[in-house]
RNA sequence: GCGAAAGUGGCGGAAUUGGCAGACGCGCCAGACUUAGGAUCUGGUACCGAAAGGUGUGGGGGUUCGAGUCCCCCCUUUCGCACCA
């Protein structure tokens, strides 16, 4: 150890020393109880920013911490490594998309190396490489043999910049979630996978880690999937042999419906229309209608205007057998519940607007409740016939009124007595629709897992024979950047033979989207380099599920969702046991800086130019102190602001310790002979070592709870007050050298998760060999009885305000703490003169005298 | 518009969940060492006040012996959703 702090040596060092050891290799073989420490993996670009670094600070300080808390931990990394940058690069510098990525992936790897970060490089992967997309393209087969992929011509939301398909989640409030463009519909055949099909569970699954995800995530996925109760009805239309069903959610205003509104898009909208004189005009309001929604841009913060128009034609409401109207109108979306609607004026917003527009009638059928004299729930005033003023819809529930023989129930009642109606006399029943659709995976770009499936002229769709995997993406293609997928000229993976009859055949180009990668490639990392299926069952079983996630919260519903989906696919194919992947989540904040020139603080970025080189920050500070800050300047769930100065202020906390065990090093590097109950020190000695155990027993409890800042924070304060204990290395009794020894030691381990280089250098120069790691169970343990303090400062208060304190033992009996607080002369100052009325003693708190 | 979360020194943030508000760090001020200081060390640092003391966690009200924390109203900010029947 030099006198000096050095980082570049002792980083370097130690990471020779960690790679050369194999020392972050997590074996099945061991027998300790594993943890599962997961960062989100990066997409390639070619530098790792702030926000990587802050995402891999946090994981890997749980990992040093769980393994030095005696865990097997499984810490892996790999490359997101398809998608569109590198086609991008490909047409912009005339470089090939492999050839981009797998220098950018040489290139951060070397980052998160000299960073530090504790990896077991051996399971590293990539979604670019066959070995790792063949396995795509397996499960693409098995969902396909069982109808969880299926191929279907449907409007999809198309990017007109990147020209390509992108799912719900990609186009979230109709622009591109990567370019911002405003996103059109088109017609394109694709292949989507079943994600409906596991509604229900995506919603109910929830349950099981709703302690240990974000509130915020869970919330956003529940909204994603948009389970919502309610029931079918069907109304017969006069004069054709035709129903319209619709969806609503409140089948207890159903006898205040006054039309039935259908979405533009809806099938039956021609047929009704047969031989009408209207025909034509509704088709081409209806057309309009469509063709708006397509170019709806991005800045459709308005709601738009309601705009219908009526059909002409007449549908029956099953309930009261009245006639009603039939509308379309552009508020009514086809892809979501029946794709049309009872108008509802009286009850429901949209309606009111609606109806209010186009002045259909508006019938009160639902009054507000009315309570009776006995006060009970159930004391409803039947048939309460409480008029509303009608110039806003009465969306609550309550109590029905003109509802013939419904009338006097409550909407809780009545909705669910009316569904069971409507399924005896087959017009409807109670059902349950999700706001999720099925998962389109097809994308009509080059740099993407091939879709294992040929077309041939007499067999149609033919997924590729297992044993042909993988369906290998082509080494070069032309990139010109117009025009349809690149992949489509490369004629020596497009032209094939058919795996059925062998004739000529051609095959599909869409690659599938780069969320199929990342939906479970944390399996793959339990075993890598498998080559006969994507994971051996037993194998994954041993390492999964996750115990903690980390990565930023924009992945909330889009990987979120995809992954415990997929999780529940490879179930149901019996790879995994159990229903959700992932046990505990954390999202961390966004790193932001100032932007210059301005006081905004926003996400760094290269156009904005307020980024930060993390080699930069290595180079002149060392990747320890870049990381303690990082993890200390703010909660890790919090937007991070950048600041230089918060780094000098961790290197000068790191040289300060240095310098401290350096002083101390000679004197502590002989074998320890006290044992701790031996230990008869000075007062300043038994004060270190109460700070001690309470740093410990804080530092333990505040990582458990993933309070990275407040850990960093009390290893300062514990540091600060082994500074003030200022015993002098030689001359000191040899008490008070192992409280030295033992607090030095104790800050050595607890810093490992914070700065690991550091950290392992200090432990080395304390006299111990072989690394932190190699040391079972390191961490030292807390004790109750030696962090307890000698003695407490009561605050004591008259009327609540803080005058005085009172010194006492901590097991004081709550009668002597009454009355030392009493006889304090300050508290006397306060009450003479005064009646006490009350004494309120908290046992080891405080005492608070009342006095008038 | 709807929904959620959050407002604490100059700044990032603490506060054992109803019990000493401002831990820790940054910044700032003063001092020491120094040829020098953008190094290091020591001390100080919520506000008003000379002090005693008073005030103080977005604003207003309430519950309580006691409120940053609980309840009601309002304001502001951030995020999410965008006609989801």
């Amino acid at each position: 150890m030099d006198e000096k702090y050095f980082p570049e040596q002792i980083e370097a060092k130690w990471q020779q020393r960690w790679a050369e050891a194999g020392t972050f290799e997590a074996r099945e073989d061991d027998p300790r109880p594993k943890f599962y420490a997961l960062e989100m993996l990066p997409y390639p670009s070619g530098f790792l920013h702030m926000g990587h670094v802050r995402n891999y600070s946090i994981g890997d300080a749980l990992a040093w911490y769980k393994r030095l808390r005696g865990f097997n931990v499984l810490h892996p990394i790999g490359w997101d490594s398809f998608g569109q940058p590198a086609e991008q690069a490909a047409i912009k510098r005339g470089i090939q998309p492999r050839e981009w990525t797998e220098e950018n992936i040489l290139h951060m790897k070397g980052q998160m190396q000299r960073l530090g970060v504790s990896y077991d490089w051996r399971r590293e992967i990539a979604a670019h490489r066959p070995e790792y997309y063949k396995w795509d393209q397996w499960f693409f087969l098995k969902m396909f043999e069982r109808d969880l992929a299926y191929k279907r011509k449907s409007a999809v939301n198309w990017c007109p910049k990147e020209e390509t398909v992108l799912s719900n989640e990609q186009s979230s409030g109709g622009i591109c979630w990567r370019c911002g463009t405003p996103v059109v519909k088109r017609e394109i055949e694709q292949w989507f996978l079943r994600t409906t099909k596991y509604a229900e569970e995506l919603v109910t699954g929830i349950k099981e880690i709703e302690r240990d995800w974000p509130e915020k995530v869970l919330k956003r996925q529940r909204d994603w999937v948009g389970r919502s109760e309610g029931a079918y009805v069907d109304f017969a239309v006069r004069d054709h042999d035709e129903k319209v069903r619709v969806f609503t959610t409140r089948i207890d205003t159903i006898y205040g419906a006054t039309a039935i509104v259908l979405a533009a898009e809806h099938p039956l909208l021609p047929k009704l229309l047969e031989g009408s004189s209207l025909k034509d005009d509704v088709m081409a309001f209806a057309e309009k209608v469509k063709g708006a929604r397509a170019i709806k841009a991005q800045d459709a913060t308005e709601e738009e205007e309601k705009l219908g128009m009526n059909t002409g034609q007449l549908s029956v409401n099953p309930f009261s057998g009245e006639l009603m109207p039939i509308w379309v109108a552009n508020y009514v979306l086809m892809d979501y519940g029946a794709g049309a609607v009872m108008s509802v004026p009286a009850h429901d917003e949209r309606d009111f607007d609606f109806a209010r527009k186009y002045t259909l009638p508006v019938r009160q059928v639902i009054a507000p409740i009315v309570h009776g004299q006995r006060g009970e729930p159930d004391d409803i005033v039947p048939g309460s016939d409480q008029s509303i003023d009608m110039k806003t819809a009465f969306t609550e529930y309550g109590v029905l009124v003109n509802s013939a023989e419904w009338s006097g129930k409550l909407s809780s009642d009545a909705m669910r007595e009316m569904a069971d109606y409507a399924e005896a006399k087959k017009f409807g029943g109670g059902a349950v629709t999700y706001r999720i659709r099925d998962w389109g995976i097809s994308r009509q770009r080059f740099w993407g897992a091939p879709i294992p499936i040929v077309y041939c002229e007499h067999c149609g769709a033919v997924p590729v024979p297992e044993r042909d995997l993988p369906v290998m993406l082509p080494d070069k293609a032309e990139f010109t950047g117009t025009g349809e997928s690149p992949l489509k000229s490369v004629s020596e993976f497009v032209n094939t033979t058919c795996p059925k009859c062998g004739r000529a055949a051609t095959r599909e180009t869409d690659t599938m989207d780069t969320f199929v990668d990342s939906s479970w490639y944390f399996f793959r990392y339990t075993d890598p380099h498998n080559d006969a299926a994507p994971f051996d069952p037993a194998i994954a079983a041993q390492w999964t599920p996750v115990d903690q996630y980390i990565g930023g919260d924009s992945h909330a519903v889009m990987h979120l969702i995809y992954t415990r989906f997929w999780y529940k696919v490879m179930r149901d194919l019996g790879l995994v046991k159990g229903n959700e992947p992932v046990k505990r989540l954390l999202t961390q904040g966004m790193v932001t800086n100032r932007v210059e020139g301005t006081s905004d603080w926003k996400a760094m970025s290269k156009s904005l130019g307020n980024g930060v080189d993390p080699d930069e920050m290595i180079k002149a500070y060392g990747a320890d102190a870049t990381r303690m800050f990082v993890l200390f300047a703010a909660p890790p769930e919090n937007e991070l602001r950048w600041s230089e100065s918060g780094i000098e202020g961790a290197v000068r906390f790191l040289r300060r310790v240095w310098g401290m065990v350096y002083r101390w090093q000679e004197s502590l590097s002989f074998p320890v002979r006290l044992e701790p109950s031996d230990v008869e020190c000075s007062p300043e000695g038994r004060a270190l070592r109460r700070k001690t155990y309470q740093t410990i027993a804080k530092v333990t409890s505040d990582i458990d709870g993933l309070h990275l800042n407040t850990s960093v924070a009390a290893l300062m304060e514990f540091f600060n007050q082994v500074v003030d204990f200022n015993a002098h290395p030689v001359m000191a009794p040899p008490e008070d050298v192992f409280v030295m020894r033992e607090a030095l030691e104790a800050l050595a381990v607890m810093l490992a998760p914070f700065s690991p280089h550091v950290a392992e250098e200090m432990w080395e120069s304390l006299g111990h060999k072989g690394g932190l790691v190699q040391t079972a169970a390191v961490w030292p343990v807390a004790d109750p009885e030696l962090a307890r303090k000698e003695e407490l400062e009561i605050p004591v208060q008259v009327n609540g305000k803080l005058r005085s304190r009172v010194v006492v033992a901590p097991d004081i009996n709550e009668a002597d703490l009454r009355a030392l607080a009493l006889a304090d002369s300050k508290v006397q100052g306060f009450i003479d003169g005064h009646e006490v009325v009350k004494v309120i003693v908290v046992p080891q708190r405080l005492v608070n005298v009342v006095v008038k």
